[in-house]
Formats: structure tokens, C-alpha cells, sequence
DNA sequence: TCGTTATTGATAATAATTCTCAATTATAAC
DNA sequence: GTTATAATTGAGAATTATTATCAATAACGA
């Protein structure tokens, strides 16, 4: 899905909350969808800046809490370091997330879906997201 | 797999390295491996301290750390708190992991694994581990 | 336009993790 | 068993990520 696209979903969601949409806000969530790779607080505070100059770092963090909220990203913690990303994406695939280089492969996992949601709902279990990071090393970093 | 079997797998692998056998690390470790669900570093700490009074909070860090380098545990967030757990199982399966909870499910994957090796791999990705983790919400808490 | 109320950025406070260091101890060689 | 060496220990300090606080600002419906 575009950037834009899923900018436009997300402003939907903070309008049908009592959130409001403000310069920051958009300048932040624009930054996390845009960025090509996992970010941390920090850099995507510092991508945000570029936009809309002076965004604070706790703004990062309350926006980020109400992203997750709506279940349209998920922290992933690789190492040492606590990295953000955004997917909206409603198809069922997996994350390649690089523990070395923090690249972000997507991974169409279609063709198992069905069986992978069987296994999960015989307990009963309601996944959060629809999407699956799994960490490992891509295959430049081996 | 029983504890006490992991645990000497555990032991093992800290001969082969330049690792000694403490009373210490065996207390985190044994802690840990009997654990029913992942258990935050603070937590195990306390558990460790019931056989070996006095572990040190910095110990369990530390001890953690070898057993991530070994890929025998992984770190997994759930909202604002760390959890670790262990895993030394070989088969391919998910955990999948409450939010509300924290309880920890086992549920087995065998039945995709060929597939789903062949779609990671297809993109040249080595997992760190043969387990997959979900957060949502298990059948009690939804 | 105006009033209400959420949001802001800066800063302080908190919590998790890592670092430091002198004392201890596991391990291997003798 | 003794001894030498180097890893490990626990306590506490230092660091880092995240959250709470607060007065000033700004979004948005009336
Ligand atoms: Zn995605
Ligand atoms: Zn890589
Ligand atoms: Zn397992
Ligand atoms: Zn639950």
C-alpha cells in the first residue's frame, strides 16, 4: 500500500477518536511510513524534524502509542535497540527483519495462510496483526 | 524437552566456550528452564535467589546474554515490559504469547514448515531461531 | 470568532539495562 | 592438594529508553 494511502487511513482513525490531527502528528507518521527500514524514537523524531522542524521526542512516543493502539504498528526489539515500524498491510505475510543491518524484507506468506491461521485458532488465539516479524540474518549479512 | 536435559545441553555449550560453570549461572539457568512463563530479568533474579541466595541482578543480565549468544532464549516486549523465555526445542512451531495474560502457548507448525522454510529461504533470510513469536490474545482473555 | 479541550515541547522522573571494580572462585597445570 | 591465571561475582554507579508533568499553544466544533 502507498505511503499516502496509509497516511490517509490513519488520520481517518485519529478523527474518529477524540485525537487530533496536528502538524506534528502528520509529520511523524508521514516519517514512520516512509522510511525504508525499522526506526528507533530517535531517528524517526530526527526524520519528522525534517518536515516539520522542533517535534518533540515525547510527541514521537505519544503518537507512536496511539499508532499501536490502532494496531497499525508494532515495536520489535532487535538486540540492544528498540525499533518502530509501521505496516497497515492486510494481507497475511512475514517481516524479514535483519538483526545486523535492520533491513525489512516483506514475505507473502499466501500460500500458507489458511493452514497457519487453522493452527493458531485450534487454541482459540486472536493474533494482535495479521503480519509475523521474524528475526534472523538476511542473506548480505551472512 | 525435559529441564534437566536442557540444562546440560546448556552446560555443554558453556564448556565448549571460554565460559565457566558457576552455582550462580546454574540457578539463573535451572530457574529459568522450570519457568511456566517467560519471566521478566528482575523476576528470574527472584526465582534464582530460592536455590541460590544472593544472584545479583547483574549475573542474571549477564547469564541471559550467554544463553541469547547460544540462541537457546530470545527476548520478547509485550507492551511496556521485557520478557525472556527459553526455547531449545528443534522442531518448527509458534509461541504464541497473551498480552493480557502473559501466558505462554506452544502450538506446533510441522504441518507448514516445509512451505514455509521454502518461502523465508527463497529471499535468502537465516531465522536466529526455529520459533516463531505471536502476540494477541488467547481464548480466556478475549 | 470564540471557548473548550487536546496537544505541544521541554524537562523531570522512572525504569530497564549496562558498566565498573575490587573480591572471589572455577579451572587447569603442576 | 596447591597454585597460578583469568573468568565471574554482586553491589552500586552510570547510561539509556520511556513515561509523567506542566504551562503555553493550537485544533476544531459551535
Ligand atoms: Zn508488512
Ligand atoms: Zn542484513
Ligand atoms: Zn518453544
Ligand atoms: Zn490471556
Amino acid at each position: 500500500m502507498k505511503p499516502e494511502r496509509q497516511l490517509d487511513i490513519f488520520l481517518a482513525a485519529l478523527r474518529g477518536s477524540d485525537l487530533r490531527i496536528t502538524p506534528s502528528r502528520r509529520a511523524i507518521v508521514q516519517a514512520l511510513l516512509c522510511a525504508a527500514r525499522p526506526l528507533s524514537a530517535e531517528e524517526l523524531c530526527h526524520e519528522a524534524c525534517r518536515t516539520h522542524p522542533g517535534v518533540g521526542l515525547a510527541s514521537v512516543y505519544r503518537t507512536l502509542e496511539a499508532l499501536q493502539s490502532f494496531k497499525y504498528i508494532r515495536q520489535v526489539q532487535l538486540g540492544r535497540r528498540v525499533f518502530v515500524f509501521a505496516c497497515m498491510d492486510e494481507s497475511q505475510h512475514a517481516h524479514l527483519i535483519c538483526s545486523v543491518c535492520h533491513q525489512l524484507t516483506e514475505c507473502d506468506l499466501s500460500a500458507i495462510a489458511g493452514t497457519f491461521q487453522q493452527s493458531i485458532g485450534r487454541v482459540g488465539f486472536q493474533p494482535a496483526t495479521n503480519a509475523i516479524e521474524i528475526v534472523g540474518t538476511c542473506s548480505a549479512c551472512q
